[in-house]
RNA sequence: GCCCCCAUCGUCUAGUGGCCUAGGACAUUCGGUUCUCAGCCGAAGAACAGGGGUUCGACUCCCCUUGGGGGUACCA
């Protein structure tokens, strides 16, 4: 019998933006089934059951991180949303009910507290097992408004599977056994039952997912044998974790963002109101938002405030794929991080391509030992990947992350320009950077701000021998035969050994006048492509602005 | 509380009983290169959580302790 194809699968519910752990976890199954190479696929799954939560923007936000992060999915063409297939879980349901393998449960919320809470109080774990109804129960339940939820009748034994990360077989023993639900109150059916459903529709074959789902496999793998599904391959990731040892998630955004309201508020004497006004959000939103630590903002909430009590988007933690594009990182070197996060090749191999780690790719050399994210060593790859990418690749890249920061005026640069900007930065730690260092360039002659501490430094102390130097190049420039990096390093190279100075002590004078400060793209790289006529105009304007 | 998983330098990891006086990378410190910031080059310090076994021999296997993480929902 023919083995059939991998088939793996990332299901995220679109409740938040795509964060780190949740792109290694889709990073794995893609790696999984493209080290298969076809037919093996990589399927996406929208797990937006829960109503209340779900929204289509989040959904949007998700699909465009997965894309940028390069973790293309094979059924673009009939992506699976949970919410539109509630026919086929009504029918396999009520089959079940029928067959009395699940039957319907009335307790409220409260009621099913409260019987937790007495077993709490008397040491034991709550279990639920199949109560009996009197007809005149039901008849009350139903009186009362009340909508049943749908259980399934677990059958009392003891669950077993192979996780192929831990390596060994995981037990459960008959007495945990319950039965849980199925269908909510509204209709929709819980994560348990639509998971295991589409996941057999879709033919997955393997299950690679978060260690929070360990214990809810015994669910999934009754549920299975009760519709006679075949069993998938199950493999349970680690978690990722902050330098700080806390749970990686995107709450930690809310709590930066939360603390600098509440020290705002204290310090300035302003009031929620002021912020709601100040940011253009709901004042009610606001003062649930700041109440309650579970809730969660987005990220277009996040920037109206965050400027509003003085955070820069710098100052957050970047947990959510997002971020990091938008703080310059670059998809691959995220993804050769995220990777070795839990999972190595051997061999000392660190920095790949996207090519090599799915050659070398298997689940069996991933650990399962919590991991930290260690953002200097992010960084770091960042720099490294940057070096292995061909110039084209990284300008596509810059243009993507201008699309997220349209501030930035090097919005208004051509392929070419960004191709000379990102070389003159070579070694560069992230796109941002090139950014920053580059803004200079596209904004007006006249609207250069020289920065005070520069000034001093560089063109006033000793003197004046800065501005001196600038006074001196002005006509050298202007006849220099050629404006190329060679020719204009030797016209000032010449120039500073006649004078007898070090080269810095003329190159920063000029880079202080083109930019205003004392941070640039070498100096020749940039004269040259700021060309001739703005370079002079900037000395010139630097000369009559700044007085010895 | 109960259940599950985990445990090598500060961090990510290599290591599957002798190749280990434990290797790599990032970070750190020191030195070098340079027109600034970066980068780059060189060097150094830095770990097998503790205690019992098993074995001729344990980082590697078993048990206990400790520590960390996860779960314990009509959220996924």
């Amino acid at each position: 019998m023919p083995t059939a194809p991998v088939i793996t699968r990332f299901a995220p519910s679109p409740t938040g933006y795509l964060h780190v752990g949740g792109a290694r976890t889709a990073l794995f199954n893609w790696l999984l089934a493209r080290h298969e190479g076809a037919p093996a696929q990589f399927l996406l799954r929208i797990e937006d059951t829960d109503l209340a939560r779900s929204t289509q923007q989040a959904c949007d936000q998700l699909l465009e991180d997965l894309r940028w992060l390069g973790l293309q999915w094979d059924n673009t063409d009939s992506l699976v949303f949970q919410s539109k297939r509630q026919h086929i879980y009504n029918a396999i349901i009520d089959d079940l009910v029928a067959r009395g393998l699940a039957y319907e449960a009335w307790e409220s919320a409260e009621e099913l507290a409260a019987l937790r809470q007495a077993a709490e109080k008397a040491k034991r774990s709550f279990v639920y097992r199949r109560p009996t109804y009197s007809p005149e129960e039901i008849n009350t339940y139903k009186a009362q408004g009340r909508r049943p939820v749908v259980r399934f009748a677990m059958p009392v034994k003891e669950y077993r599977f192979f996780d192929v990360l831990a390596a060994k077989d995981i037990v459960q023993p008959a007495e945990e056994c319950q039965d849980f639900v199925i269908r909510k109150a509204d209709g929709m059916p819980t994560y348990h039952f639509a998971v295991v459903v589409d996941d057999a529709h879709m033919n997955v074959t393997h299950v690679l997912r978060g260690q929070e789902h360990t214990k809810n496999t015994f669910l999934h793998i009754a549920l299975q044998e009760a519709l006679g599904y075949a069993r998938p391959t199950y493999a349970h990731l680690s978690t990722i974790q902050n330098p700080d040892g806390s749970k990686m998630g995107k709450r930690d955004r809310d709590k930066k963002i939360r603390e600098a309201v509440h020290n705002w508020v204290k310090n300035t004497k302003k009031t929620l109101d002021d912020l709601a006004a100040g940011s253009g959000i709901d004042a009610a939103r606001l003062t649930k938002w700041v109440g309650d630590s579970k809730t969660q903002l987005d990220p277009t909430e996040h920037d109206a405030i965050m400027p509003v009590v003085g955070l820069k988007s710098s100052d957050l933690p970047e947990i959510l794929i997002h971020d990091f594009r938008k703080n310059g990182y670059i998809p691959e070197a995220l993804l050769n991080f995220l990777a070795l996060l839990g999972w190595s090749p051997g061999e000392n191999r660190e920095i790949m391509s996207v090519e090599e780690m799915i050659k070398l790719f298997s689940v069996e050399r991933i650990n399962n030992a919590n991991a930290k994210f260690d953002r200097a060593k992010l960084l770091a790859f960042n720099t490294q990947t940057a070096e292995t990418l061909p110039p084209v690749r990284l300008v596509g890249v810059m243009r993507q992350y201008l699309a997220v920061n349209p501030d930035s005026p090097l919005n208004a640069a051509t392929e070419e320009q960004l191709a000379e900007l990102i070389a003159m930065k070579k070694g560069f730690r992230t796109l941002r950077e090139v950014d920053e260092a580059s803004r200079f360039f596209f904004v007006a002659d006249d609207a250069i701000a020289y920065d005070p501490k520069a000034v001093e430094k560089v063109l006033r102390k000793d003197n004046g021998a800065g501005l001196t130097a600038l006074r001196d190049l002005a006509p050298l420039l202007t006849g220099a035969a050629e404006w190329k990096h060679d020719a204009l390093e030797a016209t000032v190279k010449a120039y500073a050994e006649a004078k007898g100075l070090g080269l810095g002590a003329v190159a920063q004078p000029l880079r202080v006048a083109l930019s205003g400060g004392t941070v640039s793209p070498p100096i020749f790289n940039s004269l040259e492509f700021l060309g001739r006529e703005r370079t002079l105009v900037r000395i010139g304007r630097c000369l009559a602005t700044i007085t010895a």
